[in-house]
RNA sequence: GCCGGCGUGGCGCAAUUGGUAGCGCAUCCGACUUGUAAUCGGAAGGUUAGGGGUUCGAGUCCCCUCGCCGGCUCCA
């Protein structure tokens, strides 16, 4: 046998055993270790071990472990649930990122103070040190041992098709079932259920863990299946583990942009309006300014060509796209216009349905079809802050993350076949250079390929320009991740996902290619030997829509924007009053080279106008005093609290001047 | 769309078993003029999201609508 050591995936110790040794043997002066993967397998330490096994340890804190140690805290959670509610059945229990959660079909939905109770006895539950004792059973003698549970039993029956995905693979495996009892130390079976392990071995071994919330979930994840109750919680290997989970999750609330746009008065959605729909005040609005007009310079100089189409067009277009054979429930429904007729009842203007707009492209596709082209003018860039609406269902609504009224920093790039690689080549250097000037640095990408059973166009262009977008992203140098099937029927896509301040990870960028529209629009552009040809049509959106794009940078800066971005970027505060006219002075040549500034001339005392320029998170605080006057110099307070007393005003106008021009962090 | 929770001045929160809607911040006015995160005093501000019902009486109980929050499903 080959005792490893842990996460080393090869070389360490052999020691010799026999066979009949249980793992924990092994392992027994390592408290830390929950776990064995034997031969690259997941297994409970009380498993017997065979001569020839390669045995590693799993530790508490691995990936593994806390999968493990969440997976089993799952279970108490169930156990808790069913001595308090015995009518509950049992749904699944997996572990998930951060945490795992278990679903019940319950009468009675849970409410804020069960959780409470239900977390109070799965305390009692640890501390009873139930062991988790594996048992191996046919399909018969479970579904005999589960017929209270009918979930239990339906998994039973998928034994083998259950899918990676859904969750249910935790409880049967592609082999043998298994059941886990609970056993408490007197030698009673407290608590049953069916699942494929492996498990800590006794419930004390769990250190820390919380409930977090509730939900109803569909059963398998299917929206025709029952709603079961679900119970998010969290467990960790240390206290201290679990206070570092519970700080993150504290730090995301209060980075929450919801909540940052009204306490720095950038937008609101007020209910007037409706669900989903933003309005941005000025605050916000030099915000959106900003980051669009440097856009629209990048574009420019990356020879993209402005366009403008209307929000609102007659139902032929979007039947032409295919937009409302494929989309319309995302749609908003139609404005009637209905047909008139005249005293004679003759229809003398036949009605009409006018749609919003939930895309810009069929709109880019007439101006690319509304005269001959040539290829000479390919690529062709069409360029678009271009709003749509989409009627996103009530319940997914949030905040500027998901909204029914977006602006996307959308284009359409026609090309020919041959021009393709070099386009997308430059395309996303351009998109990632571009991303990384907003103050985004950790990429990788996702390249979603062809679905077999759902496309339209020719395999070999598919082929051509797939192989093209993985060297293109190869080349990149970021990593990429997979994602078969995923690609819309029209065509391959890369998206760009980016990594926030604190590691949270959001869609960005997607390049998508097209082979769909320009057939339905029958575009075409006369080639050099005079034929006539189709182009390809390359969709690509930077922020995705500018309003997430604001609510992302919004969490990525907690609010405290580069001096670039930020709405107020100055603010002048005189120790008395006598001081303002000295700032006014440095703001106005601020002003003067587009520096957004104000002096705070209320009648709050210095101290409390520092705190209120603080919690509007301006960059720049230029403090000034009678020293300050005689010298004509002011003094700088920076937002992290550091000071830089006495900078001459020259130093000072051109230290920020050129902080704004560079977009630097300060 | 589904399940649950919630909706009280601009914001954050109070309001015994159904019995006169309060507080802090912000706002406005006045006083004070102070070197790095909250000076003091005063005033104004609410048909308790909207509509309907039960009741002598509803912020509180019931129904509907709208909106928000947490999930599920969805996201061209």
């Amino acid at each position: 046998m080959t005792v490893l050591s842990a996460g080393s995936g090869s070389g360490g110790a052999t020691r010799t055993v026999t066979t009949g040794t249980r793992a924990w043997e092994l392992f027994a002066d390592d408290p830390e270790v929950v776990a064995a993967r034997v031969n690259g397998e997941l297994r409970d330490l009380s498993r017997e071990l065979a001569s020839a096994d390669e045995v590693e340890p799993v530790s508490i804190d691995s990936t593994a472990g806390r999968d493990i140690l969440r997976h089993s805290t799952a279970h108490v959670l169930a156990q808790a649930v069913q001595q308090l509610f015995p009518e509950a059945r049992l749904g699944i229990g997996p572990p998930v990122v951060d945490g795992f959660y278990y679903d019940f079909d319950v009468a009675e939905p849970f409410r804020p103070d069960d959780v409470e109770h239900i977390e109070s006895r799965m305390r009692k539950i640890v501390k009873e040190g139930q062991r988790f004792d594996r048992r191996a059973v046919t399909d018969a003698q479970a579904r005999d041992e589960l017929a209270a549970e009918p979930y239990k039993l339906m998994l039973v029956d998928l034994k083998g098709a259950a899918k990676p995905d859904d969750g249910s693979s935790v409880e049967v495996g592609a082999g043998e079932l298994t059941l886990y009892d609970n056993v408490r130390r007197d030698g009673s079976v407290a608590w049953t259920d069916l699942c494929r392990g492996p498990h800590l071995p006794t419930t004390k071994r769990i250190p820390a863990f919380r409930l977090l919330r509730t939900a109803a979930a569909y059963w398998r994840g299917n929206e025709q299946n029952p709603q079961l109750q679900r119970i998010y919680g969290t467990a960790w290997e240390s206290k201290e583990a679990l206070d570092a989970h519970l700080h993150r999750l504290q730090e995301a609330q209060r980075r929450d942009h919801r909540r940052l746009g009204a306490e720095l008065d950038l937008f609101s959605f007020p209910d007037e309006i409706g669900s989903g729909l933003a309005v941005f005040h000025p605050k916000g609005g030099v915000l959106r300014k900003t980051m669009e007009d440097y856009s629209r310079r990048r574009h420019e100089e990356a020879g993209y060509e402005f366009v403008y189409t209307p929000h609102l067009t007659k139902a032929g277009l979007f039947e032409t796209s295919g937009h409302l054979q494929w989309f319309a429930d995302g749609m908003f429904p139609p404005i009637r216009i209905d047909e008139e007729r005249d005293a004679d009842g003759q229809v003398r203007k036949p009605g009409q349905d006018y749609y919003l707009k939930p895309m810009n492209c069929p709109m880019h596709c007439l101006v690319f079809g509304s005269r001959g082209r040539s290829y000479r003018e390919l690529p062709l860039r069409l360029f678009e802050f271009g709003t749509v609406y989409r009627n996103e269902k009530s319940g997914v609504v949030h905040g500027l993350t998901r909204v029914r009224g977006l602006t996307m920093d959308d284009a359409h790039i026609f090309c020919s076949r041959e021009q393709l690689r070099g386009e997308l080549t430059t395309l996303l250097v351009f998109v990632l250079d571009l991303l990384r000037d907003y103050g985004l640095e950790d990429f990788y990408l996702e390249l979603s390929t062809k679905d077999p059973d759902k496309y339209v166009g020719d395999d070999a262009v598919w082929d051509e320009a797939t192989d093209t977008l993985a060297e293109v992203a190869a080349a990149s140098g970021l990593e990429l991740v997979p994602d078969p099937g995923g690609a819309a029927f029209y065509g391959p896509k890369i998206s760009v996902q980016a990594r926030d301040a604190i590691g949270r990870t959001w869609q960005m960028s997607t390049i998508q290619l097209d082979f769909n529209l320009p057939e339905r629009f029958g575009l075409d552009y006369t080639a050099a030997d005079g034929s006539r040809q189709r182009p390809v049509m390359i969709h690509r959106a930077l922020f995705g829509s500018i309003e997430r794009f604001i609510g992302v940078l919004t969490e990525h800066y907690a609010g405290a924007f580069p001096p670039w971005l930020s709405p107020v970027q100055v603010v002048g505060i005189p120790i008395a009053e006598r001081h303002a006219e000295h700032l006014d002075d440095v703001a106005s040549r601020l002003r003067g080279q587009g520096v957004r500034v104000e002096v705070d001339r209320s009648d709050d005392r210095m101290q409390k106008k520092i705190r209120s320029a603080q919690l509007q998170k301006v960059p720049y605080m230029l403090i000034a005093g009678d020293r300050d006057v005689d010298d004509a110099a002011v003094s700088f307070r920076y937002l992290d609290g550091e000071q830089d007393n006495g900078v001459s005003i020259e130093v000072a106008v051109d230290r920020i001047v050129t902080a704004v021009r560079e977009r630097r962090a300060r």
